[in-house]
DNA sequence: TTGACTTCTCTGGTATACAATATACTGAAT
DNA sequence: ATTCAGTATATTGTATACCAGAGAAGTCAA
């Protein structure tokens, strides 16, 4: 055994070395779905098992429990004996993920203001600052930017499950990115939002904390009910 | 096609018709998890897919798939070439679930608060004053009735989401109920709590509303931090 | 007697073959 | 010409066979 060791073995990369071939394929999958633009094209998009198992170069059976685990996730609906489509989150939909993230965070926000220790609070602020003039400008760095922001105050609250379950919503929300950027007044009042936020953990207040977060989230809400209604397709109905 | 309704039709009852073998294993590995008591014995339950297969009459293939979407909603877990093992949660992770369950029933019922009918709040009424004199003779009947009651909750709210995402919750916390059931007095300050809420949603108070959900279901956690010790086993640590 | 190494077995992972069903296309009849 | 029915094809759902890896036990040597 130990000349094997010795020998110079071909550094093969760990393909599939460690975790299993499903989750590679889920992954996989998963980057090509969120790759590709759903909402621009209104058609529906069907996968082909056989398509992903010959362009992955696996069979179909790794690739079925990938799709499975997609489907519970949201990512993709499996209609019996007739295909499996992505799936489209309607305006409703979008919104109820919005309204659930907003419940999770604005708790995460009453959990960290005793919590969070001064030097997080300064990163926190930190990741505000950088955006104090006009945002406008870099509309995508700042949607990551805010993104990362409201994911440090859910961090925040110390409740690792809030993390990963508003992750996966995240996820399902990166169309909502366009929605957010057509008022662009909207960035300016975020910063401000978000600002007003920080002092009031900084202040340890955490009912302030609590309602500055819920009504900020929850005005995208409203934002989104009013002004989201390219989400809903003619077809969409169909499905719900 | 209207003959069709017409005639009586033997109603034969849709067995695997329609849903696909998978859902159907899923469902029946998932009644016998919850049907065993899993915190009852500290060994590790592993579950072997050959054995499965053969009892339930189906090869392995719908196992594997049904183990894939019970791992995903957190039921099992697979070790790679290891096995699978029934999950057993941690106090912290059951704290965390209570954590996230106050967030969402309290945004519920802020939310519900000004949407709710009179009709809804007078089920609600229902609900809690069944149990208005000593709750503690029948606690598992009360457990039932108090679930209905958050759930009841939850609905009204309006987001379909919320009622989805704690379904999913509540079904990992049925062994919270021995914990809930050991301070007996706890029966009795619940359903002072359930009218209080009662209260504040037919006032249409939602700040009310919230507050009195919210610190009723972290008192639950704060509860369960205390004496929810015996949830974690010596080796649960090793899982983690 | 103990420790290490090897082998065997058990279990999960993967692939391929087969069956069932839904859809689409074509042909015939009205 | 239009509609209905039947067949064929394509795609998914299921089963079985094979493979690889991990754990345990047994044996040999020190």
């Amino acid at each position: 055994m130990s000349e094997l060791d010795q020998q110079p073995r071909l550094k093969i990369e760990p393909l599939g070395i460690g975790l299993g071939l499903r989750q590679q394929a889920c992954e996989a999958i998963k980057r090509a779905i969120m790759a590709m633009d759903i909402y621009g094209h209104p058609e529906e998009i069907r996968l082909d098992e056989r398509q992903l198992s010959q362009d992955l170069g696996v069979s179909r059976t790794p690739i079925r429990e990938a799709l499975s685990v997609l489907e519970q996730e949201g990512f993709v609906r499996s209609f019996p004996r007739r295909g499996i489509h992505v799936v489209r989150k309607s305006k409703r939909e979008i919104v109820e993920m919005i309204a659930v993230w907003a419940a999770i965070e604005s708790m995460a926000a009453r959990l960290a203001a005793p919590r969070a220790s001064e030097a997080e609070l300064g990163e926190l602020r930190g990741l505000v600052e950088a955006f104090r003039d006009d945002p406008s400008g870099q509309l995508s760095e700042y949607s990551d930017a805010n993104m990362a922001f409201h994911r440090a105050i859910i961090r925040l609250g110390g409740v690792e499950l809030m993390t990963s379950m508003t992750d996966m919503l995240f996820i399902h929300m990166r169309a909502v990115r366009a929605v957010t950027m057509t008022q662009d007044n909207r960035a300016k009042r975020s910063v401000a939002d978000h600002r007003a936020i920080v002092a009031a953990l900084t202040a340890r207040d955490p009912d302030l904390a609590e309602r500055l977060v819920r009504e900020h989230t929850m005005g995208l809400a409203a934002h989104v009910e009013r002004h989201g209604d390219f989400l809903d397709t003619p077809d969409q109905r169909s499905i719900a």
